[in-house]
DNA sequence: TCTTGACTTGGAGTTAACTTCAGGGTTTAT
DNA sequence: ATAAACCCTGAAGTTAACTCCAAGTCAAGA
């Protein structure tokens, strides 16, 4: 499978997939005899693998340890481990900051229902009496 | 309030309130006689406001855009409320993106309890067949 | 075989969000 | 009244994660 295959399989671009081989986020896919790559169903999987705690906001660099740990077999089992279990405190923490987010968006788009602003119109107010000339 | 003791209250850098001063992230604090920024609880309000919405990862233009709607008062009610509803799909959005990596997550750590590696053992099993010396 | 389009690499350019710096002015404590 | 610690601005530098470009190689159709 080709580079461009690929990309239209994973939704990564052509570049993309280049550098995240470069920088080591996914193994190097298999080459043709004259260089070319060549993508194979493994090579795919590690993309979907990577892709999945891309989306969630994991930063790159913890993704290429985790990839970089995981090539080297089963010695690295602990630190992979002790990793994960930082990269699910992040993560729950992140989720609970996206709820208090949700929550204040909510009561807002309620009281646009009713009258007019919630707490920002106060906080405009103190801020407007406060100015000298608009 | 110095600006110095505003960054020890909200956790944020003297130079970051600053910068997102400059950006318009935040509201310009008001300046004493010689024009040195003097926060008062309003514009900490503010900084409040804005870091709940920064912590759940929203991107600082989608905040400044927000802020600069509310500053200009109830005529923006409408564009306001659309941007909140399109803040808050993404938000649902990632809430999902972070739940898939968690479950995977506690699936990997579940089977490291017992057995050795999970998927990834196959597919760096994958990987390794390939590989043609080392 | 020649053209067209896809592939290669290395490196430069971009955007978001800081972060640091240079070169000053201000406040406070001695 | 002067040194230390703080404040100011504008601009340059940094990091992460792309994104694009130049210059060349390779493959498939007319």
């Amino acid at each position: 499978m080709t580079i461009k295959e690929a990309a239209e399989k994973t939704g990564v671009s052509v570049d993309n997939l280049r550098f995240y081989e470069k920088i080591g986020l996914i193994p190097a896919a298999p080459r043709t005899s004259s260089g070319i790559r060549n993508y194979d169903e493994a090579t795919l999987s590690w993309v979907e693998f990577v892709l999945r705690f891309k989306r969630s906001g994991m930063p790159l660099e913890t993704i290429r340890r985790y990839v970089e740990l995981a090539l080297q077999g089963d010695s690295t089992k602990q630190e992979r481990k002790e990793l994960l279990l930082a990269a699910k405190e992040d993560l729950l923490k992140k989720q609970e900051q996206i709820q208090e987010s949700l929550d204040v968006i909510n009561y807002k788009l309620d009281t646009y229902e009713q009258k007019c602003g919630p707490i920002t119109a106060e906080m405009v107010a103190a801020w407007k009496a406060k100015q000298p000339s608009k």
